[in-house]
DNA sequence: TAACTATAGTACTTTTTTGTAAGTTATTGC
DNA sequence: GCAATAACTTACAAAAAAGTACTATAGTTA
């Protein structure tokens, strides 16, 4: 579960899924997570090679994240989680 | 995510997916869980719909925990998320 | 040259989760 | 009457996750 099984990662996740985006923007598509476990949680994503980090090396940063293949194969489930609700419903 | 993000839930949701179980026998398809985690789990899951709690009056106690409705609506993710290999996995 | 930029790292604290160990219960078998 | 039973419950301690605030970077632009 570790790789969905958090607060975040499923989230961060399913913005993914309409393409690369870049790491600003990505994170504020998620409201009320710190910068910290921003730049944690897709590090972790990327070890866990669900996502892809694309660094341009220019001044200031510029970083884009985008699904791997792999993180594509979650589709299905991110897609179900969104329909079931999970990210709002109670609790 | 909290009807599922946590580390036990899915875990308990799955095993039930073939049907209501004794207290005791579902706790111990569950390894490494503790005493404490095991009832603080399902209860949660009772109070968000997902199992129904039987109680029969009998000393010892006995219990019974099946999947409600609701839960078995997750059957299809539960499902995607096992043979996904979330279970495992790394970390 | 000083401020600004986007991304990230770090130290430290607070909060949340989880584990451990010890009760509690009411009936049955010895 | 006393231990054994199944399913909790509780208090306390330990561990893990998350938040906050600050720092670094190096070109660009005012």
């Amino acid at each position: 579960m570790s790789l969905i099984g958090t607060k975040w990662k499923p989230l961060i996740l399913f913005h993914l899924l309409n393409g690369g985006v870049r790491s600003g923007v990505l994170q504020k598509k998620i409201p009320g997570i710190s910068n910290k476990m921003f730049t944690q949680t897709v590090r972790e994503l990327e070890k866990d090679g669900l996502v892809i980090r694309k660094i341009f090396p220019v001044v200031p940063p510029k970083v884009e994240y985008k699904l791997s293949e792999r993180g594509f194969s979650l589709e299905g489930i991110l897609r179900s989680l969104d329909s079931w609700g999970l990210e709002d419903s109670k609790h």
